[in-house]
RNA sequence: GGUCACGUGGCCGAGGGGCUAGGCAGAGGUCUGCAAAACCUCGUACAGCGGUUCGAAUCCGCUCGUGACCUCCA
């Protein structure tokens, strides 16, 4: 299916703070870059909704037929704990704090993060460069930098020269900050006689002589800037301009203005065509962070052992209520709307059950073809509408009611209208929202499966004979095990509940 | 303090000048031995106050409230 039968895609570029029509640098390809994580501690729900958010536009573009290279980083050195250019770096820290390698920190952490994405049905990218693999394209870029003009030096570290940079280029266009805004509400902070303005950021860094974390370099042993390894990483494998670049709406600035302005300073242009952010989940208001407290992992999310859950959600639970509400809007978690969503995703997936199952009506209603064309072309209007799963959702849903509808035979499907549902519940629930079906392996136990029969059998006997106490105590008793009975009429199924 | 968002029915959330999503919860009904599921029907919401307009939840202004960023943050 060719992306160019589908009809424009609508993304808002927050760049211009528009919904532009995406137009690939170079189709069918088309990159798009990510920030990943920092691999110093548990990732929390927070950071699976970005990358959540990228998932669904990745597997948007695939399905329009893009070809998609997919870059997502681990920051493994670089990003420093507190203020302005001053701090301990977050992965030192936290080694120095569990007694380990930098490098333990690292692989534990990523290892954790692998066994999140995976979790929630996150798609790996296609490449996913670390910042200390990656050391030599970063003290490139920070020479070309120099050379042009913007980097200065000063004891062993290696600064931006914002100002300087301000004078010919727009700095704070993506963030919509004024330089001279910024320079009267900079805060004054110790220490940072090494840089010209308040405003300068970190490229290179140099590195005490106890520093576990150091790299040799023009300047002296250091190690590079949190902002500067993205763009290295972005230019290596996208090339200087490429199409996509994604982030937490938290990231705007200072990381992805950094960005910029590192790009056009370095090679003369902006790097990024469309930029996307996400927005944030929060609880009860506030953003969800760990210094806030309000954080909790996947692995508290699934036992329901924190105390700000009633009990515990599944990971397919918790990414349909993701995106059930636009990526650009703040989603603000709670029970009540966790177990909303746990109800309605139930729904949908017995309905995909009931589809697999469904017969053609004798005499179909031809009518009935044409609208699920429509309901189909609807689909693919609200993700092109700027990634409208919420929209997607709801149209699905009304698939839902048709489906029940004509496993009820109030609506006459033809075989035709049938596989178009199954071809749409397929591509959109499987494919694109990246839903799956899961603790289905219950239902697949041979042993149980077998064992429940006997009872279900048992319990028709009972109810041929009028037995329903007998009948009824075979369905509470299981229902106390755990294992729902629901009559229909093609016979007696059972789920856990 | 500066910048920028947002405030939608009991809850979560789309939409965004006239056609008023969807999910969950609730009420009534159909089916069923009963239940469950499913289906049908119902609730008529857009913070407040002004303004623009034939018409505003949607645009503009003000007020109130909330949040994000300005320092590390997905």
């Amino acid at each position: 299916m060719s992306h160019a039968q589908k009809g424009p895609l609508y993304l808002t570029n927050t760049l211009t703070r528009r919904k532009e029509e995406f137009i690939p640098l170079r189709p069918p390809h088309v990159g798009l870059y990510v920030c990943g994580p920092t691999v110093y501690s548990d990732v929390h729900l927070g950071n699976v909704r970005t990358f959540t958010t990228f998932d669904l536009l990745y597997r948007w573009l695939r399905h329009l037929g893009y070809t998609v290279r997919y870059v997502r980083n681990i920051t493994d050195v670089g990003h420093l704990v507190g203020d302005v250019d001053e701090g301990e770096d977050k992965i030192a820290k936290r080694a120095r704090l569990e007694q380990l390698e930098p490098m333990e920190i690292v692989q534990k952490y990523t290892n954790g993060f692998h066994d999140v994405m995976r979790l929630f049905n996150i798609l790996p990218p296609s490449i996913e460069p670390t910042a200390t693999g990656h050391l030599i394209e970063q003290i490139e870029m920070v020479k070309r930098i120099i050379d042009a003009g913007y980097g200065y030096e000063a004891n062993g570290s290696v600064y931006f020269d914002v100002p300087k940079f301000a004078e010919k280029h727009a700095y704070g266009e993506l963030s919509g900050r004024r330089i001279d805004e910024l320079q009267a509400n900079t805060r004054d902070t110790e220490g940072m006689d090494e840089k010209r303005s308040p405003l300068d950021f970190a490229i290179w860094k140099k590195a005490d002589p106890t520093h576990l974390m150091k790299w040799p370099s023009p300047w002296g042993e250091g190690f590079p800037g949190w902002h500067l390894e993205c763009s290295a990483m972005s230019t290596k494998y996208l090339g200087q301009t490429f199409d996509i670049h994604g982030g937490g709406m938290d990231l705007k600035f200072p990381h992805h203005e950094c960005e910029i302005a590192q790009s056009v300073a370095a090679d003369g242009h902006a790097p990024v065509r469309y930029w996307m952010h996400g927005n944030m989940l929060t609880v009860n208001g506030r953003k969800m962070a760990k210094s806030e407290g309000n954080g909790f992992t996947p692995e508290e999310l699934i036992t329901g052992n924190h105390k700000l859950l009633e009990k515990g959600y599944s990971a397919m639970t918790v990414r349909f209520f993701m995106l059930q509400c636009h990526y650009a809007s703040t989603l603000d978690f709670s029970n009540a709307a966790l177990q909303a969503a746990e109800k309605g995703l139930e729904r949908l997936m017995a309905a995909m059950d009931v589809l697999d199952k469904l017969k053609p009506a004798p005499a179909p209603d031809a009518a009935q073809d044409e609208a699920v064309k429509a309901l189909a072309q609807r689909c693919h209007e609200a993700m092109n509408d700027d990634l409208n799963s919420p929209v997607l959702i709801a149209e699905l849903f009304e698939g839902v009611r048709l489906i029940n509808s004509a496993n009820d035979g109030k609506v006459l499907l033809s075989a035709a209208a049938i596989s178009g549902l199954q071809e749409l519940f397929r591509a959109m629930v499987f494919d694109v929202l990246g839903l799956k079906r899961e603790a289905q392996a219950a239902a697949d136990d041979k042993a149980l499966d077998g064992l429940v029969q006997v009872f279900i059998q048992m319990r028709a006997e009972a109810k041929a004979r009028k037995d329903f106490a007998t009948s009824d105590r075979i369905r509470d008793q299981l229902a106390a095990m755990g294992i729902v009975l629901k009559d229909t009429k093609e016979g007696t199924t059972w789920q856990r509940a």
